[in-house]
DNA sequence: ACCGGCTGTTGAACTGAAGTCAACAACAAA
DNA sequence: TTTGTTGTTGACTTCAGTTCAACAGCCGGT
């Protein structure tokens, strides 16, 4: 009974209406948050930020707009909060299991499990990996952090004598040589992946040579052959 | 879809007032379309899109929010004709004039004025080129478009015998090692430029070399060729 | 000068989607 | 049952993008 009497936005309809589907569930906080940002990964990887509004998202849901924000403080937000769970789904997948293999072993399963992950995700992997809402500060950030882990794998992995402001630059290269690398895989897929895997493996190597011996000087450098990372 | 009788929207004040600045000017097309291409590609190289109101852009321009839209149908529009015409910028100072240097040569010259670009334009290079708006249809066209004259450009100095499906990616992925490179030489700038310059020139023919080979066989391939890079 | 016509320009109104909020319902504990 | 907590709702508000009819600068013809 409650005499709250408030404004009073007019009755509520019991909704006595069977809704064929989920009738409204209350589900848990962290299940019904996982379903949302699942479902947010695939319908932005299907159509652009802006194409879907969050009355897309919550219809496509079976829930109201309002629940959305209860979730998530405001639209990018979630939209970045997707982008973020396939960051990490990404990064989890590829830590690699192998310890002590060789360097070029590493690389090698590394690289092959990523291409698996861009395979199966397809548009997922594209759409939210390249582009984004781009210029957002959020979104750079997401991406920017991705990128500098996996960059941070391959820094580990070299020994200290090697690093400098050059190879750093070759080896960020080298993350974008392999994603522009992934994209067009998947999108032509008229190569078999072990041509890409080993391309990536050994372009990965080159680069760390020259960067380490451009380093030295700033001569297209006659002199040294070859020698992969030793001495400084 | 609104003709409503409009009756009138009361007389408008003379606005005798003089300001300060820029009068109303009356400009020709190509002018005013201009200055807005302009002033849009350095708004949009410091706020993100969304960051930038239509409001504040007219207020920028010193005109009004509707005269937007008599050059731009919409901000979006705006948006990706500010980004063209960076681009278009980008790949006309790219052209080079050299006709029948060495194929070496050649890259050097592209690639240090590619660079030069960049540290012109910095921020807007960055903002543009990379990020956009991201999963925007149209904006990705423009980038697509972007790096596919640049694969052009490589692939129309290359042999046809050299040219298949893995080059074609190897080429793709080299652009993609480019842009991360260049972006993060200009965010760090702990690197001399010829050393980059360099770097991506040996680079180049590492990927184009590694490609051709690996083309032939799965084998990480054993023996073989040495110098692919002709002229036509 | 006067009249048009063409076209760049404006301000206010309109629209639609993001974001807010008080009421409400499902469930658990008392 | 009652009460407390919290997931859930839908109408409402806000505000940036978009539209539009009126308007003003400028040229040519008379």
């Amino acid at each position: 009974m409650k005499s709250r009497a408030r404004p009073r936005p007019a009755a509520r309809p019991p909704a006595e209406a069977e809704k064929g589907p989920a009738a409204r569930a209350r589900l848990e906080v962290d299940e019904r948050r996982a379903q949302l940002l699942a479902l947010g990964l695939s319908i932005f990887s299907e159509r652009s930020y802006d194409e879907v509004s969050i009355d897309d998202i919550a219809r496509a849901a079976g829930i109201s707009k309002g629940l959305l924000y209860y979730y998530f403080p405001t639209k990018r937000d979630f939209y970045v909060a997707a982008l973020r769970a396939a960051s990490k789904e990404l990064l989890d997948e590829t830590l690699g299991t192998t310890k002590d293999a060789s360097p070029e072993a590493q690389v090698e399963q590394g690289v092959r499990t990523y291409l698996a992950y861009v395979e199966r995700r397809g548009a997922a992997y594209v759409a939210l990996m390249r582009g984004g809402i781009g210029s957002d500060p959020e979104v750079a950030a997401v991406l920017e952090e991705t990128r500098s882990t996996f960059l941070g794998r391959i820094v580990a992995a070299l020994p200290p004598e090697a690093m400098g402001p050059l190879v750093h630059t070759a080896m960020r290269g080298w993350i974008g040589f392999f994603e522009a690398a992934s994209i067009d895989w998947v999108a032509r897929r008229s190569v078999p992946i072990e041509q890409i895997v080993t391309l990536a493996k050994v372009l990965l190597f080159d680069a760390l040579r020259a960067a380490t011996e451009f380093s030295q000087t700033n001569e297209p450098a006659p002199p040294k052959k070859k020698r992969p990372a030793k001495a400084r």
